[in-house]
DNA sequence: TACAAGATTGTCT
DNA sequence: GACAATCTTGTAG
């Protein structure tokens, strides 16, 4: 395994992760266009020890991606509508994964835009981050050392306050504060 | 085989 | 603030 940026960082556990992911920036080769966010708002799923994690109660198809090895990526249907994106985290067959929640677009705007078809709110949501970046079912499962996303080591918080909150969105488990937010 | 719930978002009131 | 859109999974019958 080379010693590069992205694997000394996935060699942690999926907090140390999940919090160390924000200030990267994830890359988006997909239609011939290319965009890229600053990662701001990540969220830690344990696998088998966090009964809000898809990966609670075991394989299925659709998580399949997730028990991968690390730097994967798992994309899911959410509510049958929305795509979101998961770093998976760990060793394989462990289920770990970090949910990319949001970010600030730093290139491709009008890309987004156009993807989006609205100008405003443009990744500020998991489905919206995942629409905005073109990210759809047909990339799980692929590398994120490879592409078409790439992970890369950004800007960093530039000196903002990293907080922690309990997860959104979901009612297992919500006393957990694996929610790591940029602030500012 | 049928049904309810879900790691969401956009629109309407 | 409430609700619909729409698909996968788990659970019940």
């Amino acid at each position: 395994m080379r010693n590069t940026p992205l694997e000394r960082l996935l060699a942690g556990d999926v907090f140390a992760v999940a919090e160390g992911l924000i200030g990267w920036t994830l890359r988006s080769n997909v239609d011939g266009a290319t965009t890229a966010v600053t990662i701001t708002e990540t969220e830690a799923y344990a696998g088998s020890d966090d009964p809000a994690s898809h990966a609670y109660r075991g394989r299925t198809r659709r998580n399949a991606s997730m028990f991968g090895r690390a730097g994967l990526l798992y994309v899911y249907r959410s509510y049958g509508i929305h795509w979101c994106m998961n770093v998976v985290v760990g060793e394989a067959g462990l289920g770990h994964a970090v949910l990319l929640r949001g970010g600030e677009i730093t290139e491709g705007v009008a890309v987004a835009v156009a993807r989006r078809g609205r100008h405003d709110h443009l990744t500020d949501g998991p489905g919206k981050l995942c629409q905005a970046l073109g990210v759809t079912g047909s990339h799980d499962g692929s590398d994120l050392r490879s592409g078409p996303l790439l992970l890369e080591p950004g800007p960093g918080v530039g000196g903002r306050r990293i907080e922690t909150t309990p997860r959104i969105g979901i009612s297992k488990a919500r006393e957990h504060r694996w929610r790591f937010v940029l602030v500012g």
